[in-house]
DNA sequence: TGGGTAAATGACCATGCGGTCATTCAAGTA
DNA sequence: TACTTGAATGACCGCATGGTCATTTACCCA
């Protein structure tokens, strides 16, 4: 059982990324002050300093902590779905909600220099794992001849690539459209290029 | 006429520039010290004040300058094409190309935080006319009934989407893959999509 | 060649910020 | 209530770095 003392720092380790998460997704990590984290979780800088070695730390806490539920949620949507289709729909619209939901957490993501190491290589972890298990769904579906058969990985990347496109303009501001439109575009474009050319205009 | 002057600041910005590029792709404009570009460009760090107010002065006139030529690059060679399909081959082509011969410049714009406030807009608006026009060339070719009536600025972002990924997925690391084959990829991709379904299974 | 001007230099300053630690505070206990 | 213990604090330190400016260097012209 855990004891008082591990509550505890659970708690203030969490109250310090909610913290910290915000002024990331403000300033990005060179201009995100460690004074300023601090005041955002209502603690003093000495504080924060008991929880974590340092503000690399902190920020590589909070993107290990946010992408694996990012991840986790991604996989089982994902999972949850039958038909390719709606796989490729629940990894589109999984996407655009989360981004929706945490536009601070894809803000750092976009915000984050790549040499800080660490962040790209997480980044790719997170999303890799779903494309695959999407790449997966394709090969399925080309091996019951339901899709033509194109390089399903090569595929699955160009709808993470078309989602992130649609997501990053939705955070750069105006876009009219539903989430789930902009899925639907999505994934209507990777479904008539995948469907099988029984177009042949003969007899 | 130039004034010996004139020639002399030229050379001088140009070459402060040059180092800016590669501190900058190494390290972010954070972690890019002023002192590292002024050793980089054999100068002494007060020299580099003659020549620009700030750093952040260097950070936009590097941006500025590199965009404009990519952006007329694409511009150009997108015009030069005739047909839909190998106007969207020469759009993929030049980006990809772009990217290979100046990563520094892409590991930049995918290093820099959008809070600097310029990149972004800055970012936006080079990228963003080669897809105008594209998405242009899309919709005379749906005129002409060559290819299905989907929304062609979205489509024309999808494009830009895919290799925008294609091209990070490069720099990342990994690829077998030429030029070409990403770029006809992508092309066959988005075709296959836009292709009239003539697909009726009818006599 | 000498003198005058502009360019280049780099020691120096001011600031901002990550991280520390002596001190304070508060909760539990007897 | 008095004492103990460890959590919390924030003043402080040191360093990194953007920007300045008095001094030096290089160039040009008479």
């Amino acid at each position: 059982m855990k004891t008082k003392n591990q509550i505890v720092t659970e708690f203030r380790r969490h109250a310090i990324l909610d913290a910290a998460r915000k002024v990331f997704a403000r300033k990005g990590f060179s201009q995100g002050i460690v004074d300023d984290i601090a005041t955002e979780a209502g603690l003093a800088k000495g504080t924060i300093y008991l929880y974590f070695r340092s503000k690399k730390d902190i920020y590589k806490a909070l993107l290990h902590h946010d992408m694996e539920a990012l991840k986790a949620n991604a996989l089982e949507r994902i999972a949850g779905a039958v038909t390719l289709r709606e796989k490729m729909a629940a990894f589109a619209l999984v996407r655009l909600e989360n981004a929706e939901a945490n536009r601070e957490i894809f803000r750092i993501m976009d915000t984050q220099p790549a040499n800080l190491s660490f962040t790209r290589s997480q980044y790719r972890d997170w999303l890799q794992e779903p494309v695959l298990q999407l790449a997966a769904a394709i090969e399925d579906a080309q091996r019951r001849g339901e899709v033509t058969a194109v390089p399903a990985e090569k595929a699955a990347w160009a709808v993470s690539d078309m989602v992130r496109g649609a997501i990053q303009r939705r955070l750069l501001g105006q876009t009219e459209l539903t989430l789930d439109q902009e899925a639907e575009f999505v994934v209507d474009l990777i479904w008539a290029a995948l469907r099988p050319h029984t177009t042949r205009e003969n007899a």
